[in-house]
DNA sequence: CCTCCATTTCGCCAAATAACGAATTGACAT
DNA sequence: ATGTCAATTCGTTATTTGGCGAAATGGAGG
């Protein structure tokens, strides 16, 4: 109900990367090394911006095995957290950026996250460093 | 729909002192003297936040008399604007900062910009600078 | 046409943000 | 217990952001 709790939940979701990591979310949970091979940043760029969205209420992660499998949250008492995120699922779903990440998630389910992450956390098709904007 | 002009709409709503803005012209349009009046930042500050909402697409300016007055737009064909202006209308409304400056917005509309600029920029309630966080 | 003055633009500074790679931590599996 | 692998934290860097005060701009009104 607070403009803090308001900033933390905007501010993370503002952010271009942050937001293609929830687009990525919203086909189902992923563990990280598939998230980082998706978005193509490194290993601790995708762990602060996981951070600032579980901290906002956005995601919440869930152990497996030694892989930590992060999903979307929303219905968790954090009050702006499930309106952005209901909002988001209608939005951006044309975005070239968007669509190859959802591609490439394809791939990375495909693969799953044992090969992913004895990859290095790459994909295979994977060439250029990232898109930026 | 493009991540572009996403980012530019919700890095405008995500910084607490243009939500604030928002949430002052949400009683209706202001001349910029007396946004200046009730956020109590310089004016410069100001007007590049008017800027960024502007360009955004979630406000609009009009000329009256010597005077420019902003109010909320949003029927504009940006494509989130108009999302991101209805949602916060049923949010923070209960926040103290967002409270005291409903008070002195009643205040400013009260006196009417020219005595707003008449008393450079500040209302007679006002001591302590500004609010921070 | 000239002045006035509300608003914008400019130049600057401090703080916050996003990225990286290296070092550390912590679970799982042997 | 120990090694391994995944995730987090740390330290650094470049960029962006938000603030200020001074100067420029440009309508309104004489």
């Amino acid at each position: 109900m607070s403009l803090r709790a308001y900033e933390s939940v905007l501010k993370a979701v503002a952010d271009p990367t942050r937001v293609r990591i929830l687009k990525i979310l919203e086909g189902g949970g992923l563990c990280v090394c598939q998230i980082i091979a998706v978005i193509a940043l490194g290993q601790s760029t995708i762990s602060k911006h996981l951070f600032l969205l579980r901290t906002a209420g956005l995601i919440k992660d869930r152990r497996n095995m030694k892989w930590i499998h992060y999903s979307l949250d929303g219905k968790n008492g954090k009050p702006y957290a499930g309106a952005m995120l209901r909002i988001i699922r209608k939005w951006l779903n044309d975005d070239p950026v968007i669509l190859q990440d959802r591609k490439r998630v394809k791939q990375a389910r495909d693969i799953g996250p044992v090969a992913i992450c004895e990859r290095k956390m790459t994909l295979p098709a994977r060439r250029r460093p990232a898109i930026g904007r």
